[in-house]
This record gives C-alpha cells, structure tokens and sequence, in this order.
DNA sequence: AAAATTAAACGTTAATTTGACATATATTAA
DNA sequence: TTAATATATGTCAAATTAACGTTTAATTTT
C-alpha cells in the first residue's frame, strides 16, 4: 500500500567531520570529481538506500570515507530549500561528526579525493554546504560549552595545554591558563599519567587520559566550560 | 535533469505544539479519521509538499490546526526509521512549537478533532510520536534550562508565581520561590506592572511583563534558571 | 658548574552567585 | 479586630568565578 498523491523526494544525508591536528580545528571535505560543479569541495554525503535509516546512512557515509566506526556522530538538523540541488529537490539530514584526526583511513580519503581544511580557511563549497559548516559550528561551540565533546577530539593521551589549545581553537579566543586547568581538572574527567610531553617546552607538560567511565556516566551533566558562551555564536 | 537510480522517499514534517493553561502542560494532538489507526491520536503532520521548504512545511501545518503565525517554532529532528509508517516509508522532520493556548482559534482545532492532552496524561500514539514527543520534553527542559522560552507559552501579562509554576510543571518538581524569583527577577526580563492578580491569594500577586526587546536581544545569552538542569534529562 | 630562560603547575584574593532558610507584608475572611 | 496565607523581601554561609601572582622543573646559555 502507498499514499496517494504525494510527492517523493531525495533524501541524502551529509556529515560535518571535525578534526583538531593540535594546531587548529579542520573539517574534512571531498572534491568533487562530476557535474555539477566539478572541482568545488564538498562535505561527504550520500542518498539514503531504501534498506537503512537515517543513522545508519550517517554511519555508512562515515565508515565509506574514514574507516571509522563507533565514533562521535550526532544528527544536527535537516536542510530542505527548493533549489539547495539545482540538478533536483533533495533534503538533507545532516550529521555531525568529531574524530581523532590521527586514526581515520587515508588510503580511502585519499581515493575519494578528500582532505582537511582548517576552519578558518575553508574551500568554495557546493550548494548549501556552507550553512552546514556554519550550523555544525555553532552547535559544535554550543555544546562543547557545556559537555565535554572535545576530548572526541583528541588522542588517547593529551596535555593540558593541549587541550586548552583545542578549546582556544574552537572559541577562537585565549584563555586564562590557571582558570582554564582548574576548571578542567574539577570535572574529575581527567586522570594523570606519569609521562611528559617534552616537546614543547623545557619542563614538559604532563599527560592525562579521559576517565571514559565518569565520561560516559557524566556526559549530560552542564558544566559551564565556558564563560559566556553566548559571546561566541555569532 | 534528475539523478539516476536513486529512490525518491515520501518527506513528511510534523509539529509538537506545546501549551501552558496555567495548571499544566499540554500537548495539542489530533485524532485520526482515517485507516490506518483510525481514533488514535497523532501529532498534527503533513507531507512536505513540492513548492515549499521544510520550516515553510512545518508553518503551514502549525498554521492549518491553530491559526497561528509567527510563533515559537524551532525545527527538532528527523526520523527516519524504516518501518516507522507502515504504509510506506517515510522519513519525518519534526519541529517544536510554544503557543500561547488562549490565542489558537478553536473552530480549526475542532474541525480536526484535535485536542489539549496534559503531558503527564498522554493518549495512545500512533508510529513513532512518543519517542517524538519525548525528544520534544528531552529538548524542552534543555533549552528552558539555559534561555527564557518559557515566556512564548505565557499570556502578556503574568505573576511570578505563574512563572514558577510554569517553570515546575516543565521540570515536573518543586522550586524554592525564594530562589526562583531572586533568579528570574536577575534576569531583568520582566517589567511590573501596578496591578495584581488577586485570584488566588489575598494579597495578591504582581503582574509582570516580558521586555520584549531584551528577550530577543539576550535570548542565546545562557542563564542558568535551573539548578543542574541534566537531573531531568532522563 | 652556575645562571638564565620558560612553559607548566600551583596559589591567592575579592567579587559574585548559589542554596538553604527566615521574616515581613498586603489583603481577605473569620 | 484578629487569624490566615500567599506573596514579597531579606539573610548568610558556602561555593564558584575572574583576575591576577608565584613557584617549579627542566633545558639552554654562559
């Protein structure tokens, strides 16, 4: 049985894929190897198949490009303007997606033409994939102000000036070290490893490791990371 | 020019209108007349039809049962589950909508059996409304935890006392009154105005006003009304 | 070998916000 | 005139925050 009279549309799904390499946050984005608009960069998507639901579209276009199963990939809104695809009607359900930038499969991007963009340095994009990158940003700022999303971000192991420097790179904004580590290591998130990272500075700066547990359990906690993260959405 | 061996899928966009009567909250649903599950309740929906885009969908369905324009309506999520509808399948995007319950025009709501359901009192659903409704409630007491859009399900004028109400019948749990207005009050929102509402107290209570200006102005501002908002998450 | 250098780590303080609780007030009903 | 009561305002210790200052551990320079 199907409905009568009404119109079937395109459902794609596209991932906004965020890295951090240690120096800035990057977004990984395809080239576009057809028409339309050969050449432009793109995030990675796809059509959703008739055997799988919107999560599992968002998985499959993640493994395809990365390798990468299980990892941070949260549904972020749906985008359905008439003329977004001008060679027919499509709505989108995007994705958002945090890697470890160190782990994902480069033979595969490779293939698919792909590569990281710093975020303050991204290509022409095709259709509305911009609004896509702004909204994922904005969310991305919006949550990690209040969770801690970014250790999604980081390798296993990490310092604690690294990690400020993730979240001076996500805010675009410097702050306050002694503030900064007090408030972190307050989350209880954190457990110190007896290693240093002497790269760089004299004394080096010790390593910590996310408590995966209290994570998971204190996930949904607010935790005011931020001050004033109304200031930086724009 | 159209692309190639892609499935076209039905696009559907239903709306969870929310209301405050002053005791509770409610949720307005409309009963079904038709196979299949004729007499149970749904979410009022509609499918996204060729000439309009998703908000502009979600509008006009708000618009057909209400009558309203330019209210709350904030897109949710999609759902896209394979056997969600089992006529055929659909993919759904829901948005979220805060009226004012005085302000709908009952005629149109009556027309489409439709009718006020407290939250903590709902009906049997049709496919998957309750797990959207739930989203709904989930997403409610997060953004109510941080922004003032409680104010959208209020009349013009209204008594702190109201307001706390709102606000417990929200989080399902009492607050300190104390607390409660000292916070609300900080927010400088809400302007007094002479008279009081005298119905249900002797002395009666101050009507306020929201400053409409500052609520558009610092609505992204985050504000901390409740304490350890991630208690009634669930 | 001693001194200089520097990022990292730890500390201080006043101001602000919070949570828990107490009291005063305006009005009506008894 | 008094009792009753929701409303309004107040108190205070504890916790949190913002803005700084100091010490430490290691390397590099002298």
């Amino acid at each position: 049985m199907q409905y009568q009279g009404q119109t079937r549309i395109l459902v794609a799904v596209d991932c906004i894929i965020f890295g951090f390499d240690g120096e800035e946050i990057k977004l990984l984005l395809i080239q576009r190897g057809f028409e339309p608009r050969v050449r432009d960069w793109s995030l990675m998507g796809g059509f959703l198949k008739p055997d799988e639901n919107l999560d599992e579209a968002a998985s499959r276009i993640l493994y395809e490009l990365t390798g990468l199963k299980e990892v941070y990939l949260e549904q972020l809104m749906s985008f359905g303007q008439l003329d977004r695809d001008p060679v027919e009607r499509t709505v989108c359900v995007t994705y958002f997606s945090l890697i470890n930038i160190h782990k994902y499969e480069k033979q595969i991007t490779d293939s698919f033409h792909a590569d990281w963009f710093s975020i303050n340095n991204i290509p022409r994009l095709i259709f509305d994939h911009v609004k896509m990158v702004n909204e994922a940003k904005i969310k991305l700022r919006y949550k990690a102000a209040l969770h801690p999303i970014l250790f999604e971000l980081l390798p296993e192991k990490f310092t604690i000036p690294q990690l400020q420097n993730l979240y001076q790179q996500v805010y675009d904004t410097e702050f306050d070290n002694r503030n900064f580590s007090r408030k972190l290591l307050s989350t209880g998130l954190l457990m110190k490893l007896g290693e240093k990272d002497k790269s760089s500075s004299k004394k080096g700066a010790f390593y910590y490791q996310l408590d995966k547990e209290k994570y998971k359990q204190n996930f949904q906690a607010f935790l005011n990371l931020i001050p004033n993260p109304d200031k930086f959405l724009l």
